[in-house]
DNA sequence: ACCCATCTACGAATTTTTTCGTGGAATTAT
DNA sequence: ATAATTCCACGAAAAAATTCGTAGATGGGT
């Protein structure tokens, strides 16, 4: 029987839009080879990629008047796609609890003093101070 | 050309990580039943998804003395696995940012009061005060 | 001892994900 | 204008993820 649809990016979709939440709209040359090179992946793996992502709404694309080929962006801003991610990660890993998962990213990583101050006055905002 | 193995849990995989975590060593009979009945799984499916999980060492089965079958439970912690999972979408969604990662979680829930506080404590005593 | 329910093992089917190769169109360089 | 380069469209291939069916073993109840 079949496998159900995943709603948001594959893997190799999200290293697709972490290059154009870098770099802005950008063509298929300038994403390939702007990706990691360890993946040692040919040139029409990437475009593929991007034509499936056009195709399930992921990104956008238009013809580009200066340059040859086509320029793509995504469709969701990074901040709403990022969300989106956060949310599926609490309500399957942390059975919906975001202390859980502040807790654990803050062990996960060293975060700087600078870093902390800073999230120290995001709790302070969202207390409504 | 092969796609690249992935290292972590699938989601199907977290989905049963989950229950294990929550209810304990368990059948495959109690874990089928605790998951979310919107999934329309048949019981084969869940036992075939935890033998698999077993060959890639996810988990560990046992003969049960006392029931009939086997009791299965997750190789790594709880604890070990979350920090793993945070650590991936780190990299690959937040450029390693735990600060964006934090900021994002926090916005993306309601989150009360009391969690505020506890997360205020842990900052504190990775300041070492 | 026999039947029924439940479990396990195993293979197969299907979708998704990821990967390229080829062929042809379009652009650029000679 | 011709050749070389680069791009796109398309189809195909193969691994991974997910699903179930069937067959055989096991255990309990009568």
């Amino acid at each position: 029987m079949p496998r159900k649809k995943s709603l948001g990016p594959t893997e190799r979709e999200l290293a697709i839009l972490g290059v154009l939440w870098e770099k802005g709209p950008s063509t298929v040359r300038e994403v390939h080879e702007a990706l990691d090179p360890d993946a040692q992946t040919g040139y029409t793996t990437t475009l593929k990629l991007m034509q499936i992502m056009v195709e399930k709404g992921l990104l956008v694309r238009e013809d580009d008047d200066h340059r040859r080929g086509h320029v793509y962006w995504p469709t969701l801003s990074e901040e709403r796609t990022q969300k989106q991610l956060i949310q599926e990660l609490l309500d399957r890993v942390f059975a919906g609890s975001a202390e859980k998962l502040v807790m654990r990213a803050l062990s996960a990583r060293k975060v700087s003093p600078r870093e902390l101050k800073r999230i120290r006055e995001m709790l302070d905002e969202m207390e409504g101070k």
